[in-house]
DNA sequence: ATGGTTGTAAGACAA
C-alpha cells in the first residue's frame, strides 16, 4: 500500500482553514501534520477538518502561541504530548496507525514544533535562544531511549542543517536557524537516533531545498532567499520505502499564504 | 546595521 503524510505549519489554523481545505483537495494526503495552529483546544475546528475526509484527529494546542493537530484518514490509537523543558507549550504530538492501518499499522507519529529561537544566537543573551538548544538536547535525549519500531518524525524544526538548505549558506552562518551551533545539533541527534532525513535521502546536495521564505521579502518568489526548516525523518526500517518527496512551493503563492509550505512523503509498504 | 510582515488578540510578543 501507499502511504502518504505531510507537514505543514499553518501560521494559525483557523485562519487558513480554507487553505487546509484546498490543500487537501489537491494532495489527498493520508495524514496531516500541522504545527502553529495558535488556538486553544476548545476552540479547535475539529469538526470543520474531519468534514474534510479526516474523521481521525489529535490536536494539543495553547492560546495564542504553538499548537500541533494530526489529522488522519487511517484510524489512530495511542494519543501522546510530550512536554519539553518543563513547560506546557503544545509543541509535540503522537500517535500510532492503528491495526485498521493495513501495512501501515503499527507506524508511530510524531509532531515537533522546535522552539524559532529570537535573534540573537547567543544562549547567555538570548533566552529563547537558550530554550531552543535545550529543546534539542531533550530531544536528543528522547530520540535515544525512544521504543524500536517504525516511526516518522515530521514538523517544524527550525533549523535549514546543510548549506544547501539555505539560499546563502555564509550569509546566513550567524542567523538564528542555520548557525554551527544549531545545525550541528541537529544533525547529531537526528544520526545518533538513526533518523533518515527522507528530503534529502531522495535529493541529495548540491540540490536547493526551501520551505520557507520570510513574509518580510516583498517578492519572496524572485529573491527565493528561502530556508529548508520543515522535515520528514524516517527510522531506518522505513528508509527502503520512501518512493518520493514534494515540496508545495505553490502554495506559498496563495492568497494569505503561510510562510511555511507542506512537506509531503510517499512510502511503499 | 536596520527594517522589513504576520498572527493573536487587544498591547505586546513571538516568529
Amino acid at each position: 500500500m501507499r502511504l502518504t503524510v505531510s507537514t505543514w505549519n499553518i501560521n494559525s489554523v483557523r485562519l487558513r482553514i480554507d487553505l487546509v481545505r484546498r490543500f487537501l483537495d489537491e494532495a489527498k494526503p493520508d495524514v496531516l501534520c500541522l504545527q502553529e495552529t495558535k488556538c486553544p483546544d476548545d476552540r479547535f475546528p475539529l469538526k470543520e477538518l474531519q468534514g474534510f475526509g479526516y474523521p481521525h484527529v489529535v490536536f494539543a494546542g495553547q492560546k495564542g502561541y504553538n499548537g500541533v493537530a494530526i489529522l488522519s484518514r487511517l484510524p489512530l490509537v495511542t494519543r501522546e504530548v510530550m512536554s519539553f523543558c518543563e513547560r506546557q507549550d503544545a509543541r509535540h504530538i503522537s500517535a500510532v496507525l492503528g491495526p485498521e492501518a493495513g501495512a501501515a499499522a503499527g507506524i508511530a507519529l510524531h509532531d515537533f514544533y522546535v522552539p524559532a529561537g529570537g535573534d540573537v544566537p547567543d544562549a547567555t543573551l538570548n533566552d529563547k535562544f537558550a530554550h531552543k538548544l535545550s529543546f534539542m538536547d531533550e530531544l536528543r535525549a528522547w530520540g535515544g531511549r525512544r521504543p524500536s519500531g517504525p516511526a516518522i518524525l515530521v514538523g517544524d524544526l527550525n533549523v535549514a542543517p546543510l548549506e544547501h538548505d539555505v539560499w546563502s549558506h555564509k550569509q546566513l552562518l550567524d542567523v538564528v536557524s542555520h548557525t554551527p551551533i544549531e545545525t550541528e545539533r541537529l544533525e547529531t541527534l537526528r544520526g545518533e537516533a538513526g533518523w533518515v532525513d527522507t528530503m534529502r535521502h531522495l535529493r541529495p546536495p548540491p540540490e536547493k531545498i526551501f520551505t520557507w521564505w520570510s513574509y518580510r521579502s516583498p517578492d519572496w518568489a524572485a529573491a527565493d532567499k528561502g530556508r529548508r526548516l520543515d522535515h520528514i525523518w524516517v527510522t531506518p526500517d522505513l528508509a527502503d520505502t520512501v518512493k518520493a518527496v514534494t515540496v508545495a512551493r505553490h502554495t506559498r503563492a496563495w492568497e494569505k499564504p503561510s510562510d511555511h509550505v507542506p512537506v509531503t512523503v510517499e512510502l511503499e509498504l
